[in-house]
DNA sequence: GGGGTTTGGTTGCATGAAGCAACCATCTCT
DNA sequence: AGAGATGGTTGCTTCATGCAACCAAACCCC
């Protein structure tokens, strides 16, 4: 997103979208979530440009989506984590995930699947459980390798 | 949205937003969603550029999220609806617009709700209706203005 | 029936965000 | 001591966006 704020607009979607709505945003959240942590991490699984993907983490953890935590202090070197703020963006990356999944299906079926932590039943569009029907949360799910994932095999082995 | 495609990215977030995620294309399936139907009505709720918005519904109609449709032979002139694909949005849209809320609250609460058309019950994060528990969609549900529309009246009478 | 208005754009130019590659600094490994 | 890993930063280029001016076909008004 170029000037990234939409003067004016009295939309709520507007104010999440001048947080979130920059190009990478919600992949670099996405990516976080599904457990990248370390900067090269996030940039080889989306294959970002660093400088963005710098300027990125370090609005993101302004903004507080994210917070960055050293793991190392001597050469110094950071994780980042979601915080609560950032958690909360998962029903919208999901509604998102299943839009996209609707529209612009893998040939193979997904390769990947969100399920229930606890009962394994697979989350719906709505972020609900079609199994036991709860309304989860990000804490409450996780991604496991779908009917499409066979097909890559060998690329997911190379590319973790 | 530079590119505005993810190369590489096994993610179906990606493909959502290599179609929506350009700056403005949520806005406008938003505003459309809203009743907006004109080039000049999309234009000045949103404030966007005009070749800015004349690119973005060529997009969206080009990706059957929005349909064109003559309402003048002669003059040409055109609304725009959502598809159902449009439409399938929805529940992504809820959950920005409630994240939004949630960390960028209007000081006199939300200026619009989203409520169900039927019970009139407010529509939860989810897309759910919290008072009579139906899970909805677009059109089962509709906006009315919120306890922060009131301290408003005057400037929403000047821009409609 | 000529001028202004409305509508739905397009064009041209300036700005700024993103992509790419090279560089840097610190520690670790050998 | 030299090579690699990690986590960036810097410079330059390219492309998307913002702004303002322009255009064209009805229509409205007198």
């Amino acid at each position: 997103m170029l000037r990234r704020d939409y003067p004016g607009l009295d939309c709520s979607v507007a104010k999440a979208l001048e947080v979130v709505g920059e190009r990478w945003s919600l992949l670099i959240v996405r990516a976080v979530m599904h457990g990248n942590r370390r900067f090269g991490e996030i940039q080889e699984s989306l294959g970002i440009a660093r400088n963005v993907l710098s300027a990125r983490l370090q609005r993101l953890v302004d903004e507080e989506i994210l917070e960055r935590r050293a793991y190392s202090e001597n050469p110094p070197r950071y994780e980042y984590f979601l915080t609560q703020k950032g958690l909360d963006l998962w029903p919208a990356l999901i509604a998102l995930l299943h839009w996209g999944e609707r529209y612009s299906p893998d040939p193979d079926g997904p390769r990947r699947l969100i399920v229930h932590k606890e009962c394994g039943g697979e989350v719906s569009e709505r972020g609900i459980c079609e199994s036991c029907g709860k309304v989860l949360t990000a804490r409450d799910a996780k991604q496991v390798p779908g009917p499409g994932a066979k097909a890559l095999a060998e690329e997911s082995a190379a590319a973790g």
